[in-house]
RNA sequence: GCGGAGUUAGUCCAGACUGGUAGGACGUCAGCUUCCCAAGCUGAAGGUCGCGGGUUCAAUUCCCGCACUCCGCACCA
């Protein structure tokens, strides 16, 4: 099913829709999450946090959305998380000048230089605008970040562009609080915010969205000194290799020095692990490891986790070797010390960080399980079970008779426990049919049987089969069934 | 930001050229019927036709501006 189909479905269904949609004057790239969307994306997050947080035994924190400056001068954010953009003063095309200048002129400047070297280049070598030959405005910076006034005085601070930065600053109390030991990983689930230019395709490109993000402080000195290693070394990935996607085991990624060194692999291994209980289709998934120019700033080794949908690849996660930039940047600026004890040696720790995109993964699972089955007339959202909006709908098979009351008493017991959807209303196979599209696993049907033996049947989602259970083993049943792997 | 196409009920769309405040399908709700897979019948609710301005006796329709959505370019941690 493609993007169009999704977006259907989740504006039908409740997954997710525009922001401020009744307002004409709502902004791009702003969406809100329904109830089916928000019962997701809380069980996706319990998915992180078992088969990542968990697993792995990391530290969650959650941060605050608004940073000091200071935070941002550091992180490198105030001068590199901007463009130097050019403007055409008779058709007002934008251009970003270090671009620009490099195309005509051969002259490469970088793109955080001072302003007026962009215009001083632009003036000598009288370069004009490609498209009307047009004469450019003064060069201006245009910065990602949302910057907010707090208090009276206004004084400046930005909403984050990235959620890990909280990590950073917080890693010198946490280390000391929580016991850490190298290798210690920080994680954090929340919203950040980019002044995208222009946000699209609903999920896929918003001005604020959620991120996952897990950065791992290491000692540089140790990373394929990994024990736990032996845990994924079977596991295979796919990574592209000149242009190729090959799976391969995570012990022969690192062997074929494909991937630099057992640390990163045992990360990436375990992240296709996640991927893969999500619901992703793994074949349609690749690493691929970033060129110098496709890397943020701050990397110095980057994989992307992205997957095949029906728009092209999508990137869902960036894994960035980060080294000792962050820490450093950070002692540097506020005089904290952010060396820690490894071995009774002192290291200033490295950092990999599995930057992930929430709402991009959990458009994609959306795209990966949606099909319309042709011969029994409906659409299915086959997410799997532990992942569905609703894990059961609780059905009378007709209103009259009892069957109201008795399916109110089925729906009481289980209804603090599951994410259920009471419905006594319509045609039984409507119901199905509707269940199907928002992804409940199973839906429990009282009819006229239940009121001599109190025995339910239980239909499965993808099979459309149904048993018969006694209703003291509904919960013994359904909890085997919607429990996460 | 540029170029193109759009925006009408929860969803998908018709109507407009020829101005007189809207219609279908699906969906939703209620009742009857059926009694396990979108059946049928009856009825109902739901739209200031994206927003603002202009022309006009009268604008969803014509004109202008803006926003949003989609596609392409550019941008993109």
């Amino acid at each position: 099913m493609n993007y169009d189909n999704i977006m259907q479905l989740a504006l039908e269904r409740g997954f997710y829709f525009p922001s401020c949609e009744i307002y004409a004057d709502a902004q791009a790239g702003f969406w809100e999450y329904g109830p089916a969307g928000v019962s997701m994306k809380a069980k996706f997050l319990e998915l992180w946090r078992r088969e990542l947080v968990r697993r792995d035994g990391m530290l969650e924190i959650d941060g605050s959305q608004i940073m000091s400056q200071s935070v941002f001068e550091a992180s490198g954010h105030l001068a590199s998380f901007a463009d130097p953009i050019i403007r055409c003063k008779s058709c007002s095309s934008t251009f970003r000048a270090d671009r620009m200048i490099f195309e005509v002129s051969k002259i490469e400047i970088p793109e955080s230089a001072d302003l007026a070297d962009f215009d001083k280049v632009i003036s000598e070598k009288n370069i004009r605008c490609s498209k009307c030959k047009g004469e450019f405005d003064k060069c201006r910076k245009f910065n990602m970040m949302f910057k907010v006034e707090i208090g009276p005085e206004g004084e400046p601070a930005y909403l984050r562009p990235e959620t890990c930065q909280s990590i950073f600053v917080d890693f010198p109390r946490l280390f000391k609080t929580m016991r850490g030991k190298l290798p210690l990983g920080i994680a954090q689930i929340g919203k950040s915010f980019r002044n995208e230019i222009s946000p699209r395709q609903s999920l896929l490109r918003l001005r604020e969205f959620y991120q996952a993000e897990i950065e791992i402080f290491c000692n540089p000195n140790k990373l394929n000194d990994l024990e736990k290693f032996s845990e994924i070394q079977d596991t295979i990935i796919r990574i592209q290799i000149d242009d190729e996607v090959k799976p391969v085991s995570c012990k022969q990624v690192v062997e074929s020095g494909v991937i630099p060194n057992k640390f990163v692999a045992y990360y990436l291994g375990m992240l296709t692990e996640f991927y893969e209980k999500a619901g992703i289709d793994i074949t349609k998934s690749r690493f691929r490891r970033l060129g110098e120019k496709e890397k943020a700033f701050y990397a110095t080794v980057a994989f992307d986790f992205e997957v095949q949908t029906t728009i092209g690849w999508l990137e869902l996660v960036a894994c960035n070797y980060r080294s000792d930039y962050d820490l450093t940047s950070h002692a540097n600026k506020s005089k904290e010390k952010f060396e820690v004890l490894d071995d009774e040696q002192k290291v200033l720790p490295h950092v990999f960080e599995i930057s992930m995109g929430i709402d991009r993964s959990l458009y994609t699972i959306l795209e990966h399980s949606l099909r319309e089955e042709k011969e029994n007339d409906r659409i299915v959202l086959s997410v799997r079970p532990y992942l569905a909006p609703v894990h059961v709908g609780i059905l009378s098979l007709v209103k009259k008779d009892g069957l109201k009351e008795k399916t109110d008493e089925v729906h009481l017991k289980l209804k603090r426990k599951y994410d259920t959807f009471l419905d006594h209303s319509g045609a039984i196979g409507r119901r199905y049919r509707r269940l199907d599209e928002v992804g409940a696993p199973f839906a429990i049907t009282v009819d006229h049987q239940t009121l001599q033996d109190d025995t339910v049947t239980l239909r499965n989602r993808d099979t459309m089969e149904q048993q018969r259970i006694k209703i003291v083993d509904i919960d013994s049943t359904l909890s085997k069934s919607v429990s996460f792997p």
